[in-house]
Parts: structure tokens; C-alpha cells; sequence
DNA sequence: GCATTAACCACAG
DNA sequence: CTGTGGTTAATGC
């Protein structure tokens, strides 16, 4: 559970355990869609999912990758009880629901975790902020140093980890056509950089991949 | 002009 | 899904 949940009294951890459902979704399958109503609010148990933008054409805009205690909610909540992304699995995912009523009148009485959850919503939104601008005024080689970067740090905290995106969803990642993309890594291994065995990544020039980043 | 950047397309494995 | 090569358009010396 998302330490967001700590602040609870027993009471109300009482309530949300009433209120709430786990469910499996395989790899692949869409957890959220963008445009429908939000019923609940999300807490990701296992796996990862990936949580995009449906931009124009449907084309996806990855926002971040989610992992286990990610907690979901999302700028609907006290707009218009919308989804404004999609959320589909990229492994096999268990997925906590609690429903929205509920959480929302927990907020209104519990101060302490109103003020945890802005400021979880805030830290989010700065992200994105960080995010417009690493993608708008970075070349492509800063935008996939910037991806895998954040793979490693973020999600993995290791330099060796599971190619868990495809080509394509590392262009997705990173806003860049999937053959830049395949472009891009290409030039990364060549140079030393990375090094993609079957279904691995591995990052030997951290330093080399910051530069990039650094310098878009 | 000439080079660089990056998307789009067609196509092959 | 991954990868390649050619074409095209925009932007920058």
C-alpha cells in the first residue's frame, strides 16, 4: 500500500478496507482508460503499467512508468471525475481499488492525509512540468538518455535491468518516432554506452548518458 | 549553399 | 516488433 495510507486512524483504514478491491490484470491489459469515469482511486500492489496520454490519433504520450505502492488519483478527482490518461499493465499487475466516495470523504475530515495527498499530487505535477521542458527543448539523444536514465534511477535502481519497453514504448518514453528511437540506441551501443542483450539492459556509461542529458 | 535534425514511408526479417 | 534506407522539410551556419 502507498505510504500515503499511514496516516490513516483505524478507523478509516477500516472503512477503505470495505471499500476496496484487488484486482489481476495480465501484461497488456488496460487497467484505465482515458475519458471514462473515475469510480476509484488506484494503488498499484505488483508488476509495473505504464500511465500515457492519448494524444492525437490516439498516439501515446508515456507519462511514467507506475510500480508496486505508486499510489494513482489523477486531476479528475474534484474536476469532472474523469480519467485524463490511460493506465495498461506492462507485466502481470495486481491493482488495489478504493473507492472514490470514500477516499474523498476521508480527505474531508482527516487533515493530516489531505495534506500528504496535495502534496503527493504536487510533487506529480511538478514532475510533468520537468518533463514538458526535458521534451521540448531536448534533441533526441538527450530525450532517450533521459528515458533510460529514469529507468535506472527511478524505477529500477540498478544499472542492469529487464527491457521491459519495447522500441516503441521507449519512443513513447522519450517523443521520438520508434525509428529514431531504434536509430538512437543503435548509436548509444556502438558508442559504448548501453549494451542490450536479449532481454536486458545494461548501463556501462552512466556518466557518458548524463552528459547527453545534460547538454540535450 | 551545405549540414544537421528528425519525421514519414516502404519494406524485410 | 525490430531494423534499414531513402525521402522530405525545417532550421542553422
Amino acid at each position: 500500500m502507498s505510504p500515503l495510507f499511514c496516516l490513516l486512524t483505524s478507523d478509516e483504514l477500516q472503512l477503505v478496507d470495505a471499500n476496496k478491491i484487488h484486482v489481476q490484470f495480465k501484461a497488456g491489459e488496460t487497467i484505465r482508460k482515458q475519458g471514462t469515469f473515475m469510480s476509484h482511486v488506484l494503488s498499484v500492489n505488483s508488476g509495473l503499467a505504464k500511465l500515457y496520454l492519448e494524444g492525437i490519433d490516439g498516439r501515446p504520450a508515456i507519462l511514467r512508468i507506475v510500480k508496486p505502492s505508486n499510489f494513482i488519483g489523477g486531476p479528475g478527482i474534484y474536476f469532472d471525475q474523469m480519467h485524463h490518461f490511460t493506465i495498461t499493465a506492462l507485466l502481470d499487475t495486481t491493482v488495489c481499488f478504493i473507492d472514490l466516495q470514500v477516499f474523498k470523504k476521508i480527505l474531508s475530515v482527516n487533515n493530516p492525509f489531505a495534506e500528504e495527498f496535495l502534496k503527493d499530487f504536487s510533487r506529480e505535477v511538478i514532475k510533468v512540468y520537468n518533463r514538458l521542458i526535458h521534451l521540448t527543448q531536448k534533441q533526441m539523444p538527450g530525450r532517450m538518455a533521459d528515458a533510460l536514465l529514469y529507468l535506472q534511477d527511478e524505477i529500477f535502481k540498478q544499472p542492469k535491468f529487464p527491457m521491459i519497453l519495447s522500441r516503441n514504448n521507449l519512443a513513447e518514453l522519450s517523443a521520438m518516432s520508434k525509428e529514431s528511437a531504434v536509430k538512437v540506441l543503435r548509436d548509444f551501443q556502438r558508442d559504448g554506452f548501453i549494451r542490450i542483450s536479449d532481454h536486458e539492459v545494461e548501463i556501462i556509461d552512466d556518466e557518458s548518458l548524463r552528459k547527453f542529458s545534460k547538454i540535450g
